[in-house]
This record gives C-alpha cells, structure tokens and sequence, in this order.
DNA sequence: CAGCGAGGCGCG
DNA sequence: AAAGCGCGCCTCGCTG
C-alpha cells in the first residue's frame, strides 16, 4: 500500500496547484469535516480530496474557490465521486454549492453493504479489512487527543476548531484517499456477485432520494408539543411521587427511605418479587425475574397495593416523555426535526431512522394519535400518507404461490379472515397466526403475542393444534419453506426479488439454536427484505415527479410513504403517487394485487384516523 | 467522564 | 419438540 501523500490548502493562491495537480483523474474522493452530525444545524470546516495518487485537505472559506472547478469535474459523468457514506457529503455539498449534483457518484459503504451486509461498514473498519491499514485514526481519536492536549473536561466541549490542524487535514485528507483506493476491489467484488447493475441503477440514485427526504424534514406543532409536555409531565410527576410513597421503606438500614426508582428494573423486581412477594411469571435473559409488560398486566390482578396499575401508568408516560416528546422539542431547528434514513441500517434491505428514529413513533390508541399530530406539513400544505396493504402477507402468498391467499387477495378479501375460515378460529387468532408464520414463532410465542394484545391467552394445546391446522390450510407456504432453506443452505445465502442477498452460513450450523435461528431468518429476509425492495422501487419512481406538483417525499415507515403537498395539489399528487407504488405488481409480475391507500391530513395524526 | 451490556419498549 | 423477524433509544448499573 502506498503512503498518503498529501497536502493542506489554507490559502487561496494554493487553488489553481490543487487544480493541476489533480490533474484528469477520473476517480475523486471526496470527504467534509464538519462542526458535527447535524446535516441542516452544522457547518463544513473543510473537504478532504483524493485521487488515487494524492491527497489534500482544503479549508473554508478558501474551499468555495474550489467550487466551481469541483463542480466541473463532479458534473462529467466519467468522473466518479467517491465517497463513504456519501448522502451526509451530500447535504455539505449542497450548502456549498446548491446547483451541483454528481453525474456518477459511489458510495464505498453501500457497496460494502452489498457485499457483505454483515460486515461492519465504518470507513475504518472496511480499511482495514480490504487495504490492509491497522491503526488508523477515528474522529474520536481526534478528539481525545485534542481533550489530552488541550485540557477539555469533557468530550462533547472538543470541537473541529479546537483540533491541530495538521492532525486533522491529514485525517480529513486520508478519508477520501481510502475510499479511491478500496473502490476497485470494491467493484470488482459487486461484478463478482452481479450485484454492479442494482448498485449503479437503483442503489446510488436511491441516495439523492433519502438525501432530499431527509433535508425536509416535518413540520413541528410546536404550541401543541408544548401543549402535551405540560399535560404529561404532570401526570407524571404525580405518579412518581405516589410510586415513591409507596414503595419507600421504613427504618435505619433501609436502602430506600425515599422510595424505589421506578426507572429500575432490579428495584422494581425486588419490590414486587420480594417485599410484596407476587408470582414471577417471566424471566429475563439472564435469569431475573422479568418486570416486562406483560409480566406488570398479570401482576396487576392480583396486586392489592395498586403499585402494579401505577407502574403501568408511569411507564407509558415515562416513555412517551422521554422518547418523544422531550427529545422532540430539543431536536426541533427552525420549525422542523430533521432525521437520518440510514440506506444501509438493515441487513434484510430495509432501511432504518436515527436521530430521532422517525420509523417508531408512536401509532397505536389516543396517546399515539396525540404524538402524531404534532408532527406533519406547514400550514397552506397537507402531509399524505399512502400505505401498502399487508405488502408481507402479498408477498409470501406470491412466493409460495398460496392458492387461497391469491384467491383472496384477487377478490379483494382480507387474509386474516381466510385464514380463520381454514383453521376455524376467530379473526385476531388468525391474524396472530399469520405474523407467528413469518417470523416464525412457535405456540409458547404465539400466545404471549395474543396475550400482550388483550386478549385472552389461549391454551397451549389449542396453540399447538392451530398450528397444525394452518400447516394444512397453507401446504404451498410449507413446501416453499422447506425449498427456501435447501436451498439457502446449499448457497449459504438467500435472495430478495431484486436479487440482493442475506448471506446466511448459520443454516449449516450444527448448533440447533443457530440453525433454528438463521432458518427463521432466511424466511423473514426474503419477504421482508423484498418488501424492502418494492418500496424503495417506488421511492426512486416518485422521486421524479415529486417536483411538478412542488411536492416532497419526508418519510418512510416500510410500508408507508409520507409526503408534504401544497393543499390544491394534494388529491392529484396523492393519485400519481399511489399508481407508481401498486405498479410493482406488474413491473415485478406479482401473482396477487398489491394495493395502496392514500390518506391526506394537516399532521401524521389525522391521517390515521380516517 | 466515557463506554457498554442488559432490560425494556416504540414501530413495521 | 420447540422455534419471534427487522430496527433505535431510553435508563440503569457497572467498569475502566
């Protein structure tokens, strides 16, 4: 491996070498170091840039005179940018220059993911592994060195400003020279595995895709949040107080005078495990006994003290406050919270949200609704959700060719139904039975599942025999399970409708455990990872017209798409947008109908209403 | 102070 | 015979 050669640029009469020593290469690394992760809040200090052959790092504000020549280059399409991770670049990018969009980029990470969607995929690591490097610096490295040097108490007090700038150009300048240099192995590996057409056709577009998504954001209702923080707090505080005047514990010893910490779980097992010596009817992991959910509910019918029903209580306002609703408000910047899709968040093809999470927001009763509708589009335009249909259920019953499934599904019937129909159950049963079959829960799971819900807990012998009967009311989802995993074991591999893979050694394990675990994998990853697929077909068809109706594409839930639309734009958008996401049925030849449905609201909570 | 695993829980 | 997939974030409690 060569050595980085490299340079720091501070002054503008250093450009026009920087220029001609690029000279025509047609690999450029490209790299921002910024005041922080924030894509909207945080500045560029400067750009790391690479050729194959050298290496340089360019501060603001001389990088600006860079721009134009940037521009030039990024713009010819037989110039590839390369970058890791390169949607956060992107968002520089853009505040740098708004009008630039690279003709030809490549993200060494999402190849990575590609390859192998199990290896850890940080630039570092992928480094090492592919070049050769060890001991190569991380940012936080810089930024304990700076805290030692400099004397910061604390980490989070140590910006980019405060580093040696020496240190730093020479990491920011490393960066992009990695990414030029581990791209040849990288794209030899994709056409190793014809996996090169979906990186370059769906997977680098997709990027432009969550980059626009993400730099929209939602709306924030802010009086409202302010509103349901003061409302909750209360209420919890009081449950607090009441918690701790309950369970405090008199005398000298006592550990806990003031009462127990409602947020600890060994403090409130030994409370209701051993001071009030209730039934332990779940364990953890580790062997303690379990305070989950549904260990509270069953205490709660048998606990006089009422401590049962308070936690329940406390826990659900304690949640909502501490994931939501707080968070929320500290994350809100200029009207809107501002997330990241993370394209390579999921080993399966899904994606995944950070910083907030928008993917888990709460859904379910009147507190959901109520976070809901604090988010969503500005006033004068209209948020429109279009969500798939049991796209899951569609899917297996089109893998497996499930004649009653793809009957029902052409009929437009429900499944659940059917499936209560073919076992003889009620619908929720069937309903459970159907989530337990992709995920491959047994008996003991399906009914802690019934039970969570409300409902009673079903017997273990009828648990069983539904089983037995569903195994005979869908033999094609059997026989296709039995393929998927001789086949996968065979490949060591299984594959998504696009062709993607979740590679899966686990299913030659002679660990029952393991093999058990990667047999339920296998199943899920294709259903789940195609679901995956189809959405993000329809993301990149969308992303196009998004703009003739001044539209914007903010969120994805897996199943859903969320999207903020001027008011007399909404229903004729909202039409467009649901033709493109059922055309996956003909466009990947579906045996069954897939549907869409479009709800438009001022928030994300009004459109779960309706 | 920083980092980490565990337990718990929100979503699809 | 028994077998829960995929995520991210919160707090606690412990370790270095």
């Amino acid at each position: 491996m060569d050595e980085l050669n490299w340079e720091l640029v501070t002054e503008p009469s250093q450009i026009p070498k920087v220029m001609e020593d690029f000279g025509r290469h047609q690999l450029l690394g490209f790299d921002f170091e910024t005041t922080g992760l924030h894509y909207m809040k945080d500045q560029v200090h400067g750009m790391g840039l690479a050729n194959p052959d050298r290496a340089w790092y360019i501060t603001m504000p001389v990088l600006n005179q860079l721009m134009p020549w940037l521009k030039d280059r990024m713009h010819d399409p037989r110039v590839q940018s390369i970058g890791h991770n390169v949607k956060f670049d992107l968002h520089f990018l853009k505040k740098l220059d708004p009008t630039i969009k690279p003709a030809n980029i490549v993200d060494t990470m999402v190849a990575q993911w590609l390859v192998d969607e199990n290896e850890r995929l940080g630039l570092k690591h992928v480094a090492e592994a592919r070049l050769g490097m060890e001991g190569l610096l991380t940012f936080k490295d810089l930024q304990r060195i700076t805290k030692a040097d400099k004397g910061f108490k604390r980490m989070d007090e140590v910006t980019v400003y405060d580093m040696d700038l020496d240190l730093l150009g020479k990491y920011g300048a490393m960066d992009p020279w990695l990414g030029v240099q581990m791209w040849p192995e990288l794209y030899w590996d994709l056409v190793q595995e014809s996996q090169e057409q979906h990186f370059f056709d769906t997977e680098m577009p997709f990027i432009f895709v969550l980059q626009r998504m993400e730099e929209t954001g939602f709306y924030v209702y802010t009086d409202k949040l302010l509103e349901l923080r003061y409302e909750w707090e209360k209420r919890h505080t009081e449950l607090f107080e009441q918690w701790c005047d309950l369970t405090k514990t008199k005398g000298e010893d006592s550990k806990y005078p003031n009462g127990r910490n409602p947020n600890s779980n060994p403090q409130l097992a030994e409370w209701f495990y051993d001071i009030l010596d209730l039934p332990i009817s779940f364990r953890t992991e580790g062997g303690a006994p379990s305070t989950k959910a549904l260990a509270i509910m069953r205490l709660s019918y048998v606990d006089e003290s009422g401590s049962a029903n308070l936690i329940k209580e406390y826990r659900k306002l304690d949640k909502l406050l501490s994931t939501y609703v707080n968070p929320f408000l500290e994350k809100t910047y200029n009207g809107y919270i501002y997330g990241s899709y993370n394209h390579t968040g999921a080993v399966t093809g899904r994606l995944s949200s950070s910083d907030p999470n928008l993917q888990n927001i709460p859904a379910h009763g009147e507190t959901g609704s109520q976070v809901r509708r604090v988010i969503g589009a500005p006033p004068g335009s209209l948020f429109l959700m279009i969500d798939y249909s049991q796209i899951e259920l569609r899917l297996a019953a089109h893998y497996a060719q499930v004649q009653a499934l793809m009957e029902t599904f052409a009929q437009g019937g429900d499944p659940h139904q059917t499936t209560a129909d073919l076992v003889g159950v009620v619908r929720y049963i069937a309903k459970n039975l159907n989530f337990a079959w992709f995920y491959g829960a047994g008996p003991r799971k399906f009914c802690d599942m019934v039970e969570e819900k409300g409902y009673p807990r079903p017997s273990m012998t009828d648990a069983k025999r539904w089983f037995w009967q569903f195994g005979e009311a869908y033999p094609e989802l059997m026989d296709w399970k039995f393929a998927v995993l001789r086949a996968g074991k065979r490949l060591g591999h299984v594959r998504t409708i696009t062709k993607r893979r979740r590679h899966l050694p686990e299913l030659s394990s002679f660990s029952e455990r393991d093999r058990g675990r990667a047999e339920r994998q296998a199943v899920n990853s294709i259903i789940q990872g195609s679901a995956g697929d189809l959405i993000k077909w329809a993301m990149l068809q969308i992303d196009p017209i998004l703009e003739d109706y001044d539209a914007r594409m903010n969120s994805q839930t897996h199943d859903e798409l969320g999207f903020i639309v001027p008011n007399d734009a909404a229903d004729e958008f909202a039409l467009i947008a649901q033709q493109k996401m059922v055309a996956v049925e003909e466009v990947f030849d579906l045996s069954v109908p897939i549907l869409a449905e479009p709800i438009l609201g001022q928030t994300w909570g009004d459109t779960k209403e309706s």
